[in-house]
DNA sequence: GATCCGC
DNA sequence: GCGGATCAACGCATT
DNA sequence: AATGCG
């Protein structure tokens, strides 16, 4: 019984621990090495956060966002600005450091909307879409909503599953405007939702306030602020990923419809969804525009 | 998961 | 050398 | 300033 294992020049101490039941290190370090080619695209310059559970995701987890010194060299990093000074965050840019955050138990890696070139300036747009209760057919129609209305806005919106109890749609932008007026836009368009559907979306912060609608999170897009990566397993229940999805799979697929093998075996026979996202990145202009004849 | 401290 | 303690986020909105 | 939230 050897008690390391080696994945990718990297060494797995205590391969066979479960990180989720029937899941081991060595399963989630494969996993990353096998899905390493469509995932580092969209990791590629974004400060990360780790999501760790060393004990499996029943054990305390954690987030950690200063890299720890003891992470090999090899792990490139990059130098953000924080409310009171700087730090210092791990950047995943090749499929050895991915497996290297497997090592770290690191079951989800977190990623910002902006790039090191221009940290200030995101180049996703993000709606989160959490539901409050159990209607799926409702939370589908909120989410097509979503994309139809930023498709009218001039925008090329994406879908995924979050892996956990919603979507996401997400917009690539060019790196122009900062996060407030990103934000600003992301909270017009959602505001302008509540109002012509207030039994189907809401914008409470208070989770006591939202009723059973479907919550409209566009607090990600803030500096700092992080999305779950694509493909990233969640420390949920039977290793859900968040998973990339074409428009038309949004009434087949649920938000947790994929995990870990399921992922490996749609990659295998299809191409990432989400590939030509950068090409269609667009600026702020058109849209601002569009919203504000379509408030008015 | 890794490190540090005390025994 | 081993067991135990300790540490590992933060920006934005609301009140 | 403190709390809630993701
Ligand atoms: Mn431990
Ligand atoms: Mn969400």
């Amino acid at each position: 019984m050897a008690s390391t294992e080696t994945v990718h020049d990297v060494e797995v101490t205590h391969p066979d621990k479960e990180l989720w039941r029937g899941v081991t290190k060595t399963d989630l370090a494969h996993y990353y090495d096998d899905v390493a080619d469509v995932m580092l695209p969209h990791l590629r310059d974004r400060p990360v956060s780790m999501q760790r559970f060393p004990d499996g995701i029943g054990g305390h987890g954690f987030y950690e966002k200063r890299i720890p010194a003891h992470f090999p060299e090899w792990v490139d990093r990059v130098t953000v600005p924080t409310a009171d000074g700087e730090q210092e965050q791990v950047v995943v840019s090749n499929a050895r450091s991915l497996v290297y955050l497997a090592q770290q138990a690191c079951v989800t890696p977190h990623v910002w909307l902006s790039r090191r070139r221009h940290l200030h300036q995101p180049d996703l747009l993000v709606v989160d879409l959490d539901p409050s209760g159990r209607d799926l057919p409702a939370l589908r129609r909120a989410t097509r909503l979503v994309g139809e209305l930023l498709d009218g806005l001039g925008l090329v919106p994406f879908l995924r599953t979050t892996g956990s109890r919603g979507y996401h749609v997400t917009v690539p932008l060019r790196p122009e405007a900062g996060f407030d007026e990103v934000r600003a836009v992301a909270a017009e368009a959602a505001d302008l939702l509540v109002e012509r559907e207030p039994g189907l979306f809401t914008r409470a912060a208070r989770v006591a306030d939202r009723g059973d609608l479907v919550y409209l999170d566009v607090l990600r897009n803030g500096y700092g602020q992080t999305v779950v990566a694509p493909y990233a397993p969640r420390a949920r229940p039977g290793a859900p990923v968040s998973t990339p999805l074409e428009w038309e799979e949004l009434s087949s697929v649920e938000p947790d419809g994929y995990d870990l093998a399921r992922v490996r075996r749609r990659l295998a026979q299809r191409a990432d969804p989400w590939a030509g996202l950068r090409r269609r990145a667009r600026g702020l202009g058109r849209a601002r525009e569009r919203l504000a004849a379509m408030r008015s």
